[in-house]
DNA sequence: AAATATGATGACTGGGCGGTCATTCTTACT
DNA sequence: AGTAAGAATGACCGCCCAGTCATCATATTT
């Protein structure tokens, strides 16, 4: 936890801060990225940041919840029994994504990064535990769907719900290779990644992804 | 490229290096895999390493190289006419690579965990001309089956490669999490990983695969 | 205006790293 | 046995890092 003094700041210090470090962190590994680096180039000196912080995890961690957090309250409002079928639903929740990246590009790219962190026992952590969650979610989604009939029965639903969770990880991926986006400049430029275009590229990828998981899925 | 010492070396020494080299790039990131650690657990000197190679780079770049083209050897003789569909010729590919995961489980892994690391930019270009190889090929035998009439033709070849090559690239995880195979343990411990269970493990995931993709890629 | 509390500072510590090189050791040939 | 070539060594360099802390600056309360 950030100590007291890191909330008594005036606001927009604050944020300076926050978007400094998520960009270091978006554009380095959790080792790489350097608290020397980034107080020098906001001009503070580093013992403030230890003030603030109790260490390098520390803050790290409060990136991770705060950005966490933020989009879950995007994606919250989006439920399935308002969409006709799973397809549509699955679109909209994309939608909010787009809406989140949107309004808050670094912290999106900060998430977006993280998931691709796996080198480091601790990060593989945080992606362990991320797509554990995300997987449970779809699984139990792809369970219902079966349930009533519109997915398939032959197959467990849990690797339904990991080929999902994992094409929908690497959409970036996706988005670069087939549609020429380059993400990893958009990462140092700050740009948002799934808002390239207004969103539609990364829609446009959606939906083929939906033509092909849609026939991999449904009952046939 | 090595030096010429490092070719005059006796063969066991060499292979004890390589051994270790493999492990420590395996289970860290380029950037935080130590020669010193290495060294230390070899008992040799530093200054060694330097008279065998030009940096660390240089190393790494032997150890990649060579466990490529090694793998490659294996692969090559599998050729899709001998196959009558696309998906037994894929699932005999698969059985070429656990061949080469039990006799080579080091390497093995080292390719593995290779294809994992993507923070830190020069590993981020291997992943990418690794992907971009791969890519190549599967789009060029998907657009022979779209040809031949077997898969679809709605979908353009190469998004169906990237589905492909992305979840090809990701069955590790698949394992790990629907089949419960501690993948970094077996990393930290050298073990084979996709001949975990003489192989049947990553044949019944890729048969899950297949079962998925076929639908997905077939003529309705 | 004085006293107190809070924030800001940056020189410093200890540690790890890749890489160097003058020196010593080993081997093999004359 | 003597010599020359190749291999091995490890102290050392320069660099960068996370984290510390005594000191100073500023704001708030009395």
């Amino acid at each position: 936890m950030p100590k007291q003094t890191f909330f008594n700041l005036a606001e927009n210090k604050r944020e300076k801060l926050l978007k400094a470090f998520l960009m270091e962190f978006s554009t380095k590994s959790f080792e790489d990225a350097s608290i020397s680096a980034v107080v020098k180039k906001l001009g503070i000196a580093k013992g403030s940041i230890y003030q603030y912080f109790e260490d390098k995890m520390d803050l790290f961690f409060y990136l991770k919840q705060h950005c966490e957090q933020v989009k879950q309250s995007y994606a919250k409002h989006i439920k399935r029994e308002d969409y006709e079928d799973f397809w549509q639903f699955l679109r909209a929740l994309y939608q909010e994504g787009i809406k989140y990246d949107m309004e808050r590009p670094l912290e999106s790219n900060f998430l977006f990064a993280l998931v691709n962190q796996q080198h480091s026992p601790t990060m593989r952590q945080f992606y362990i535990e991320w797509q554990q969650k995300a997987l449970d979610m779809f699984t139990q989604m792809i369970a219902y769907e079966v349930k009533i009939g519109h997915f398939r029965q032959d197959l467990p639903p849990k690797s339904m719900a990991y080929v999902l969770v994992t094409l929908t990880t690497k959409i970036g991926d996706y988005m670069t290779v087939t549609m020429d986006v380059d993400i990893q400049k958009k990462l140092f430029s700050g740009e948002p990644i799934l808002a390239h275009n207004s969103g539609k590229t990364l829609l446009q990828a959606v939906d083929e992804h939906i033509m092909i998981l849609k026939r991999a899925f449904s009952k046939p």
